[in-house]
DNA sequence: AACGCAGTATTTTTT
DNA sequence: ATACTGCGTT
């Protein structure tokens, strides 16, 4: 976020005369405080910094304040909710050092040696310390789809899928796995809580995830949760916690309020008295318990220490202009539970936040990009837009407007490139020659053989499991006749990627042969074939496969766009994106699809008040996006989504509970499309054409 | 054993 | 749009 004031030449002058010049007294605070001369460690701190309150500005300085007051660079820990966002502040800590380096040559060089996600941090630190844990440093990271699936191979081999009553599905046992990692707590209290209707199958779970993971270590494979378990197990430990945490002079953590116990653990057993450790966060933007964040970390993070946590609270918003800053502190005023701030704005500014009345989505799809375009005509280029919604699938309607029209766009979050088919057939491919027993990469790898099966697949892994040496006899496996020729080639492959990597040329040996396999596992192998170059081209910049497969599972690309691939990056492009990906973004112009109950709050997130009032937080956080024009767009009815064919069940669905009727006041309520002007002097034509459109238009649903 | 077909069920949000 | 299922064919 830029800081409030475009920087002149004297702001500039200023700004290398003391780099603090532009903040705010309260930044000015979160920056400086417990920053002595020699930068030794200080007291821990707190910084609850509200939406657009240039939170991530006055990290960054303070990071760079610590290393222009002698902080080792490489000694600090910058922990980051995602890789963009380590980016952003590696940037943004060398432009600050770099005005301030004015006859300190050395200063502007500083690297950020350890910044990142947990997880990505912790991935590196258990390589680093693999030997020491009993761990095998080349251990492969399953993605949550890889999880689900040796859950299921797992759930199959114990018998539960054949249960009298219905045993959970995959997906459930890993996220009641999940769930129990993350918030540490005892398996009865999470089945209890989040999933009663799984109560009676504790036992079976217990058993189910002790083979899981029995299985993972056999496999030498870890899953999102073990990179943070690992960790937190390994520092819990007086004498590794004592080691790793004096790798870190100074450790900060961004978007506290959305990390969970376990995360917590992890930092407290790094730094127990707290010393050098700084959080920032916002209690009221919290949106991530359902992955077992809890907002209590950051209530209580003060009064873990003792003496307690500093505190510093910042509450100027520089982003929103008031009407918009209005409406959302009013929205947010009605959540259950007060929070901790009162944020205020000085950007005047006559234009109230708009309601708009569409009547279905597919007029909600034509009033987006119309108004887009509106605004592009007066100079606001597509990139300073952007379209917000609750779930992934909320904006086809409007993508399908947006490539009709040929208006370029860029879709962040719904996590679409991993999940494809064809990605997951390359991944697979490497990851086995990676790591010989990760089993579900293996075997899915095998089966792109043709004539080759589940059961062929099995035996092969059982024998390479057996074999003590790699995928030595890999060439020499028993496999179908008709698979015979293509057997040689693929084990040739396989053999060549295990025993001399090469790096990126496996990648274009893999791709080759797996290109050649396309058009036979695939119709539309064409397009396809997009992904995979695009993959390549994410290959080219790995140092090494290790590296790649790691950063890929860890950091998947977050956006994807419409039609052929990404957008060159000169290109304008409109931004769309879920809600939670939105987070720490801003933009000039917001809209906000599905201002709708159902849909926000989403009607499988109403089970408990707690759900709710996450989803409450959600629509703030959307809200808060938006500098200077702020649409939420209300349908009037919608379809229910794609449950049987193309039927036209639909429900009239009202206006957001989050905005009842006495916060109207903050809104300009508008109808869209407005009746045509030449029409209005008479009523009974304008009804006419009206219900004849509609008629038209309903023709083709 | 593998494969193709067809019908059914399923999708919140993400490291 | 894709995964999982069952069933008939190779």
């Amino acid at each position: 976020m830029p800081t409030a004031h475009a920087p002149d030449a004297t702001a500039a002058a200023a700004a290398a005369a003391d780099p603090l010049a532009q903040l705010n007294p309260a930044q000015r605070t979160a920056v400086v405080q417990g920053v002595g001369d020699r930068a030794t460690p200080g007291a821990p701190l707190l910084v609850i910094a509200g939406a657009g309150s240039g939170k991530t500005n006055t990290l960054a300085h303070r990071v760079a304040h610590l290393i222009a007051h002698g902080a080792d660079p490489g000694r600090i820990l910058l922990l980051t909710f995602s890789r963009r966002a380590a980016d952003e502040m590696g940037r943004r800590v060398r432009r600050i050092l770099t005005q301030a380096s004015a006859g300190r040559p050395g200063l502007a060089q500083a690297e950020l040696h350890w910044s990142g996600t947990f997880h990505a941090i912790g991935a590196r630190l258990l390589r680093d310390y693999a030997g020491r844990i009993g761990l095998d440093p080349g251990f492969t990271i399953h993605d949550r789809e890889d999880a689900g699936d040796l859950m299921n191979l797992v759930r199959h081999e114990l018998g539960l899928s054949a249960t009298k009553q219905r045993f959970p599905q995959k997906g459930s046992c890993l996220a009641i796995y999940s769930a129990a990692v993350n918030t540490q707590a005892p398996l009865a209290e999470v089945l209890q809580a989040s999933f009663p209707w799984c109560a009676e199958w504790e036992d079976a779970l217990k058993r189910l995830f002790r083979a899981y993971v029995e299985a993972k270590q056999a496999q030498q494979v870890l899953d999102y949760d073990d990179l943070l378990l690992y960790w937190a197990q390994m520092v819990a430990e007086p004498a590794l916690g004592e080691e790793i945490g004096g790798l870190f002079d100074h450790v900060l953590v961004d978007e506290y309020q959305d990390t969970n116990l376990l995360q917590a653990s992890i930092l407290l057993a790094m730094k127990p008295d707290g010393r050098g450790l700084t959080v920032v966060g916002d209690d009221a933007q919290s949106i991530y318990a359902f992955r077992g964040a809890t907002v209590r970390n950051i209530l209580d993070f003060p009064a873990a220490f003792e003496p307690p946590a500093q505190v510093v609270t910042l509450e100027q918003n520089y982003r929103s202009t008031r009407p918009i800053l209005a409406a959302a502190n009013a929205v947010i005023a009605l959540a259950a539970e007060r929070f901790t701030k009162n944020l205020w704005s000085e950007r005047e500014s006559a234009q109230r936040p708009r309601l708009v009345s569409v009547k279905d989505d597919a007029d909600q799809a034509a009033f987006v990009v119309d108004t887009v375009l509106a605004r592009r005509e007066e100079g606001l280029r597509l990139k300073q837009q952007a379209v917000l919604f609750r779930a992934s699938a909320h904006s086809a309607r409007l993508e399908m407007e947006l490539t009709r029209r040929n208006i370029p766009f860029v879709k962040f979050g719904g996590l679409k490139f991993l999940e494809a088919a064809h990605v997951k057939d390359v991944l697979a491919v490497l990851r086995w020659a990676e790591n010989p027993r990760d089993r579900i990469s293996g075997f899915r790898a095998i089966q792109l053989l043709a004539g080759v099966g589940p059961k062929t697949a099995g035996r092969v892994l059982d024998n390479v499991c057996a074999a003590p040496e790699g995928c030595a006899l890999l060439a020499e496996q028993p496999v179908p006749d008709a698979a015979r020729a293509g057997w040689q080639e693929f084990a040739a492959l396989v053999e060549r990627l295990a025993e001399r990597p090469q790096w990126p040329a496996d990648f274009e040996l893999a791709c080759r042969w797996y290109e050649a396999q396309m058009p036979r596992l695939y119709d539309d192998f064409a397009v396809r074939v997009l992904d995979v170059q695009q993959l390549a081209r994410i290959a080219a910049t790995s140092p090494s496969r290790q590296r790649f497969l790691t950063e890929l599972t860890l950091d998947p690309p977050s956006a994807t766009s419409g039609e052929a691939g990404m957008p060159l990056l000169d290109e304008d492009y409109l931004i769309l994106s879920t809600m939670h990906s939105a987070k720490g973004q801003e933009w000039n112009a917001v809209s906000v699809l599905n201002v709708v109950d159902g849909c926000i709050p989403s009607d499988v997130a109403t089970r408990n008040s707690a759900e709710v009032e996450e989803e409450r937080r959600l629509l703030y956080v959307a809200m808060t996006r938006a500098k200077d024009s702020l649409d939420l767009i209300v349908p009037q009815r919608f379809y229910v989504t794609q449950q049987m064919g193309m039927g036209d069940r639909h429900v009239y669905a009202g206006r957001t509970r989050f905005i009842p009727n006495r916060l109207l006041g903050h809104f300009e309520q508008i109808s869209w499309p407005p009746p045509p002007p030449e029409l209005q002097g008479s009523p009974a034509s304008r009804q006419a054409a009206i219900d004849l459109a509609a008629k038209m238009r309903d023709m083709w649903r």
